[in-house]
DNA sequence: CCGGTCCTGTGATCCACTTCACAGACCGAA
DNA sequence: TTCGGTCTGTGAAGTGGATCACAGGACCGG
């Protein structure tokens, strides 16, 4: 659990993700008022249900964000990279974290607490209208979730998220570096399922995969099989 | 479609839901420059995908709020009552609603507009507060409702809703009137899987039910029920 | 080079739930 | 009262995906 803070670095905030998105008042309050912490792979961040009172910044690495069941089953929602802000719910309603963020590879955050951030919003408005934006995007993106859990079939779902891993700004293009097992989290499903189902777009040419990584070689078949596959 | 538009009504804003733990400034502001509107039974007010760019109250009645496939499938998410706000993510990021609201039973709202709350919020830092305290309650429950979808089996979503749908405070205390074909709506399964589950909570003393209907004899149960099921 | 350990591929079986099909039960209207 | 329509109950068959079980690579440290 590296963990490790040092006083507001304000030249490094990132300008991709939700950041570049921002106002110029919401960015200054960030680098004025943040604390850096760096945190290397599969550290954990926060886990569902601690209380929480901040909310970050990826300023460089990754962070996975997960939700778990009772019974240790594991629904990963999102991997978010440099400029994305997450854990924002608890500003305002501080109660019990709804999902766990752990590290992917060596990862810097800006930490912004609670406090801060109600402090300033009472002088500067537009602050407010931001983070409701914020708000905003991030219900629309969770309410995707729930349809593509609800209504596809589990081979869409893992054409879905595939397309959604790969299509980030700062992500790696066409290849995913990812096991299967990774991705099954992801999808909601198990390897085994996973594995054969990823065997039959790689015999159609859709991906061709490697130990621990796959790529795409048809994006718009994928992109068919995200919409369709039953009918 | 009966729409029916008459001027603010500041009496009538109930004191139940949300409202109850809303600031009195959102509550006036909310009374000042709200619209009436008059909706009867199964009425749409807006369908997923609209354009939305007002928020409303519930003043009296229910609305239904769903989210449908492309094919048709539906999927309640829930009927709020009496001093319930939602559309509320259109206010901030006025782009496509991502849930359908329908009327249950004769319904009366108060409408605000996108433009009209926008305003006011510069002069009053204290409702953006109010507003994201909102959002994040909303969040926290879309979460539960992933969460449900994905980890749990049928019948505990089952057992789940009805709890729900019989917890408000608007609602009828330990009946909930509604069609089996509508409860399955709610838990994402088939009419006939839902009335098997009931048939053997009926056997079990657990429920009873009429056509249309259903009626709670043994609410401890029902809640391990919710719980468990499996293990 | 060899023995762990983590990955991948694939079959066999099982199970929850769907789909299909049909029979009553109830309910309002003619 | 009888006749459609909507609701409920239940069985038979089909199916997507989980579970179980294993075998063969890939990579790593010693």
């Amino acid at each position: 659990m590296g963990l490790n803070l040092t006083p507001g670095t304000a030249a490094v905030l990132p300008k991709t993700g939700f950041l570049a998105g921002a106002s110029q008042d919401l960015r200054d309050l960030l680098a004025r008022v943040a604390t850096e912490v760096v945190l290397s792979g599969d550290d954990v961040l926060f886990e569902q249900g601690d209380d929480g009172d901040a909310l970050y910044v990826v300023v460089a690495g990754g962070i996975e964000l997960s939700v778990v069941s009772r019974e240790g089953r594991k629904l990963s929602l999102d991997v978010v990279g440099p400029g994305a802000m997450f854990g924002e719910i608890a500003l305002f309603d501080p109660t019990a974290r709804t999902a766990s963020a752990t590290a992917v590879g060596e990862t810097r955050l800006l930490r912004v607490r609670n406090g801060d951030i109600l402090g300033e919003l009472r002088n500067a408005p537009e602050l407010a209208i931001d983070l409701v934006r914020l708000a905003g995007q991030r219900m629309r993106w969770m309410g995707r979730q729930l349809h593509e859990q609800v209504f596809l079939p589990m081979p869409s779902r893992l054409a879905c998220k595939i397309l959604h891993l790969t299509e980030t700004e700062w992500g790696a293009g066409d290849t995913l570096d990812m096991s299967q097992s990774e991705l099954a989290d992801f999808v909601g499903a198990t390897r085994e399922a996973v594995s054969k189902t990823l065997s039959g777009w790689k015999a159609r040419g859709v991906i061709e995969s490697t130990r621990g990584g796959l790529h795409i070689l048809d994006r718009e078949a994928l992109q068919t099989l995200a919409d369709f596959e039953h009918i």
